[in-house]
DNA sequence: GTGAAAGCGCTAACAC
DNA sequence: GTGTTAGCGCTTTCAC
């Protein structure tokens, strides 16, 4: 394997080279006669020729590789993007390669140098901070970039993420409907889109509802139990009363339900509480999370889908895609406690 | 970004572009003078010279590349061995490629055909059959493969796993420390070495305690609920009684807890369950599952370590490394019932 | 429609 | 120590 050259190809259906490339590539075997195409077809097949992408690629300048940029594999909710993005990307010819940064600005950094280095043909970033220099460079470079869940201020990318407004919005309607009124929520990261846009719609949705949104937002530092559950601390600290929370996502709802069950304070019985994404197993817990479920797989392949367009033609308008979002209503939301 | 080449710099440097070259090769840096390399650092450093490692990989067929092939991403026991190889590739100067077969045959052999052609070093593979062709070839070949997690009848390729073996050991000792007697298996399929490998330790378990292992494992289709669902229909529908269960992954534990609670035996009430993998939120269910913790980050790592040392030197001997495990006990396992 | 020739960016032999 | 030369395997002008 990987011995078979174009040359030997060639040299075994008596042509040269040049037409035997050419009868091989899809882009301009019209220009060869068909009886060449078989002939070359048939000897490519029987000596089992690959070609050799490299070099193919230092001669085209394309590699037909598109890297993912991922801030932690780990965390359940990028594993459906991958897998989205990989699905549409292997079946366009594409092969998938991933980098995880473990959130480091400067492993993100050096990767992305490394992979244009390797001469892939595109990114797909899912770590975009919400000022992002890095992801600047890139937009100001024209280079095929897509953003994936997360976008930047300055929204010069294309993007493709759930719908956050939708999501809090449910969310705040579904706890009212319920008759909460003090209601508050432990917000995303600032530096995220999630996280400032999740807070935004938050208040939005409290003002159409005519609630006070004053001292009602706390934001967490990152979305882990351990900030959520930091989170719920500072909540607790305040002795404001509340009887409903809308958690920036899952992780933060673990986190701070687990810090307010310490403190002797349950859900349903006491306060109820929404999370957001609908992470695998959040349906077996007990009580189960009410949360919103998001369409990753389907947001990997998306996204994908951008980017190969891109690499196709020309830089696409920089549309920013919402996909729809659900409400999933389970055990963790109630009716308020009656005091 | 990408326009500046070796010939650039060594034209800043005013040096010929092989001297630039050795200067820039860690592996060559001796055979140029201290001053030269200076002089080309200095330049590369301004111009912000980045190596073009396709070029390189068609000159050296080197291309610093490795892949790993996973048969589905989401499934939660994959991205901690993702993330181990990947930190430790990374750190080695390697890009890693990722595909994820979604468990189908032909598209893991033509994604590792056109993986070959872009030229990868090596594979780092999670979807190996007891019987697998494929991976008899690459071995036979000899390109650089590690298996990791799952490895196959014919051990020729070096492999890093869990220790199965030691794992179902402590899951009926356990069982069997709190009293149960009446033992199944809800066994992996036998297609794949976790499978084989734990239906016979926990036979070998069994015999240990004299326990008999008649008509006790039952063979699940597939390592998920809905087959560890069905493994548990055909146990009730045996009618022969058991207390405990052991389960070959989280997985059909949780599908077998579901079926058997749907007709109206419960755990730890009615039986005792335990799982395999220890995935996240396993702690959070109720009962929280009692199961087996991999260290999957550092099987990865491992497994990324060892073809490492394979691309760099020669063949390694064909060692099969097994990481040790340990059992969490939490609530779905107590003594048996009394009736 | 096909062949000839050049070259993508880099590095390994071989000179000097 | 450094320059010269050649070539990795492929594609793409340019002739014919």
């Amino acid at each position: 394997m990987q011995r078979v050259r174009l040359v030997d190809v060639a040299r075994d259906a008596g042509v040269h080279p040049a037409t035997a490339s050419r009868a091989l590539n899809p882009a301009v075997v019209g220009e060869v006669s068909q009886a060449t195409v078989q002939r070359v077809r048939r000897s490519a097949d029987k000596l089992g020729y690959v070609p050799n992408t490299l070099a193919r690629g230092l001669r085209t300048s394309r590699s037909y590789v598109a890297a993912l940029v991922i801030p932690d594999i780990t965390n359940a909710l990028f594993p459906p993007i991958v897998r989205g993005a990989e699905q549409v990307l292997t079946e366009a010819g594409f092969t998938l390669v991933l980098t995880d940064t473990n959130s480091a600005t400067e492993v993100e950094r050096s990767q992305i140098a490394s992979l244009r280095a390797h001469g892939v043909d595109g990114f797909i970033v899912a770590t975009a901070s919400w000022h992002d220099p890095l992801l600047d460079e890139l937009a100001t470079e024209g280079f095929p970039t897509v953003l994936v869940n997360r976008r930047c201020a300055t929204s010069a990318l294309p993007f493709v993420g759930g719908d956050d407004q939708q999501g809090v919005r449910l969310c705040v309607e579904h706890l009212v409907g319920q008759g909460h009124r003090d209601i508050v929520h432990l917000a995303g990261p600032s530096n995220t889109s999630t996280g400032r846009e999740r807070a935004d719609a938050f208040r939005a949705a409290m003002r159409d509802h005519r609630l006070s949104v004053r001292q009602t937002v706390i934001e967490c530092s990152a979305y882990t139990e351990q900030a959520g559950a930091a989170g719920a601390a500072r909540l607790m600290a305040r002795r404001r009363p509340f009887t409903a929370v809308v958690a920036a996502n899952d992780l933060v709802a673990l986190g701070a339900m687990d810090a307010l069950g310490s403190a002797g304070v349950t859900c349903p019985r006491d306060y109820s509480i929404t999370g957001f994404n609908d992470l695998a197993f959040m349906d077996k817990l007990t009580p189960a999370l009410t949360t919103v479920r998001v369409p990753f797989t389907e947001m990997g392949a998306h996204a994908a889908r951008r980017l190969l367009e891109w690499i196709a033609d020309q830089p696409p308008t920089a549309t920013q895609s919402m996909l729809p979002v659900e409400l999933v209503v389970r055990g963790t939301t109630g009716a308020p406690p009656v005091d």
